[in-house]
DNA sequence: GGATGTGAAGTAGTTCACAGCC
DNA sequence: GGCTGTGAACTACTTCACATCC
């Protein structure tokens, strides 16, 4: 299925997960102009030790200068291409609530190499009316078959909504609601909990350990994998 | 600061990144009437193993039964216990936009333990509003010292708001805006982003790796201190 | 029998320290 | 001078294997 590519050897799962960070910063130090940034200012903003991002860029070729940094927009290229966003992947939200206007609203989600094809909804109210370009279908609606499923609906109906995905021959859903599905092999299911953000800040204010510490830090959703057979 | 409450030793990051995974497992097989759990069900629904899942919990202190598993209800209160929900966190939420909506009517961010005390916006349209109970204030108001900030607005004005955060005595601030900003140290900010969740999610789908090959996957959730003073 | 809890072993990721190059 | 890139040392996390207890 598709073509390998064979990029950058392998990059661990930390790795991957920071990447997008680091091209995040350096984004905004060239939309101000700025064309050189070093490991140093980009561990600073992004919470981690400068020697972790140049291990961590090391990993996708030498494209450093030393005694000067990397070069601002040679770093996002290749960042984008490490993470494949030279592909173009179709994308499908399911659940046009809140949530799923505030996504699909967002500059911030729809990244280079992503793009909406399809939004659905079973309110008959949200039904035909245009968001962020796209008409808003029932749910009764064939799903295409997309790269990558949204699930933005509440929480008793994600598995409904995970199991027509799975029939559109979807393979990759991102589920935002707060439930576990189950899906076949071969399908990968990433879920995005904003509460454990949540929990996880109120365990070190209760705890004074960690981040609390000091300045800047990130961190970033849970995601996991569940390819396993309903229960 | 604050009483310490030497609780449980120390957990460590990836652990505190799960326990709110099992957590929420154990709600669900507690809500269908379940009362038992072992740990190789709540690690197949988790993506862990069930290693794993018992080593997260002996953090916890030994409460599970050897050859039944955990009693349901006693997990959901130990995991509680740990993460620090017997306290009360006050929370303010600024920007009450699509996502400030979702998030604060979603009955899955708020959990227990922490309390929705404030809503701002600057839309003259959204002043005095009333959203999940509360009538939303414009930023001129003074924000109340809340224990946990939430930011919700555009990049732009993230920090600006966070600056009026840590002018309120606010020490730990939850940022979806896709924005880097800068605190004093003693202040942590945690950083949520949906792109990146996508991009990994590309990355796996672009090379074949990982997730998409099948096999357990593991969670990931990487947060990182950093002693660092803001640049 | 069956599942927990845990030393011991193994693996992955981070940090150190410095050679290499601009 | 400064910063990258990387072997080597270190640390942290996970997995194995099994003693322990219900």
């Amino acid at each position: 299925m598709a073509t390998p590519r064979l990029r950058s050897k392998k990059l661990s799962e930390p790795t991957i997960a920071r990447l997008p960070v680091y091209q995040r910063i350096a984004e905004g130090w060239l939309h101000r102009g700025v064309s050189k940034i070093d490991s140093k200012q980009i561990g600073e903003l992004a919470g981690v030790t400068a020697t972790t991002v140049r291990r961590d860029l090391a990993g996708l070729g030498s494209f450093g200068t030393r005694g000067a940094g990397y070069d601002t927009s040679v770093l996002i290229e290749r960042i984008a291409e490490a993470l494949g966003h030279d592909r173009l992947y179709d994308v499908v939200v399911v659940g046009i609530g809140n949530l799923g206007r505030a996504l699909v609203n967002s500059s911030n989600f729809l990244i280079r190499g992503a793009r909406l094809v399809a939004l659905y909804d079973n309110d008959p109210a949200m039904i035909g009316h245009e968001v962020a370009g796209l008409i808003v279908q029932s749910l009764s609606e064939p799903i295409p078959p997309a790269t990558v499923g949204v699930i933005c609906t509440p929480g008793f109906a994600a598995q409904e909504v995970a199991d027509r995905m799975v029939e559109a021959n979807i393979h990759a859903i991102l589920n935002f609601a707060p439930q576990v599905v189950t899906v076949p092999l071969g399908t990968a299911v990433h879920y995005v909990d904003f509460s454990i953000e949540l929990q996880i800040l109120m365990y070190h204010l209760n705890n004074g350990t960690g981040p609390l510490g000091g300045g800047l830090l990130h961190s970033l959703g849970i995601a996991s994998t569940n390819p396993l057979r309903a229960s």
